[in-house]
DNA sequence: CACCAATCTACACTTGACGTCAGATTGTGA
DNA sequence: TCACAATCTGACGTCAAGTGTAGATTGGTG
């Protein structure tokens, strides 16, 4: 059994990409990357997974989302889960953080325009509804 | 000169592709997928396009950021800029901007998770900050 | 042990969204 | 008028983000 961590729950590539959706040549090509780190298994190849793994995922299709590049998101991920050493490399994590939070809120407050552009169509066309109901 | 609507303030590619900073060849593209609808110049072949042109190039980009492909944007695109005929066809288009206005709110609600997360993610780093500081 | 499903590597292929380039046509200022 | 800029079409190139396929190996069950 591998135990490299603490606990056993690792799993092989297939029930990872039956419990996040995203398919096994997906994944591979996601490690190609360098945005997963799977523990390999010296005898038989296999990649094994833990559940950092699966976070991993959910914070990648999250980041997609922002519109980040799969490149852009492999240099920022591992922020997120492992801990920098040293007081330089905490303030670096952390000034990249900032930034990410600012984007996010610049996307936030896009989506809401939209949103509100969306609702005045929304109006719009049941004013016309009206008028022809009358 | 070509004033097929109501005002003479059309303008060519070019002109278009400065004011929204997208390329002619894009602007082409866009025209091959129906999202621009220019007027055609019989003469010389040329497009011609309105101030309606450089709003749903707007519009595109926003909604390309909320993830739609050019094709779904082909699809809805038009539930902007044209009043529907008939009661039938509003309640059509009021049914798929309400969707639309839906899965706004998704992605709203989505990048608001995202961005509790960074936060969290601040606080921790902060917080291994002080703790390295004493 | 035998078999079948799962996994491996490596390479080629696809799709979407453009960009580049060539050669022809058109529009315009000196 | 003439030169040069803008525009046209069409074919091809490119880059990101995967997907498909082949052939070999491994793991687990009857």
């Amino acid at each position: 059994m591998v135990k490299l961590k603490k606990s056993q729950d690792l799993m092989k590539i297939g029930e990872l990409a039956r419990r996040t959706g995203v398919s096994h040549r997906t994944i591979h090509y996601y490690e190609r990357l360098e945005l997963l780190h799977p523990h390999e298994r010296e005898g038989s190849g296999y990649r094994y997974f833990d559940e950092e793994a699966e976070k991993r995922l959910h914070k990648i299709a999250a980041l997609k989302q922002l519109g980040l590049s799969l490149d852009e998101i492999a240099s920022v991920i591992d922020l997120y889960f492992e801990d920098p050493t040293g007081i330089s490399g905490k303030l670096r994590v952390l000034q990249i953080l900032r930034t990410q939070l600012a984007e996010t809120d610049a996307r936030i407050a896009q989506l809401r325009g939209l949103r509100a552009d969306i609702e005045a169509n929304v109006a719009r066309i049941e004013d016309l509804i009206r008028q022809a109901e009358k």
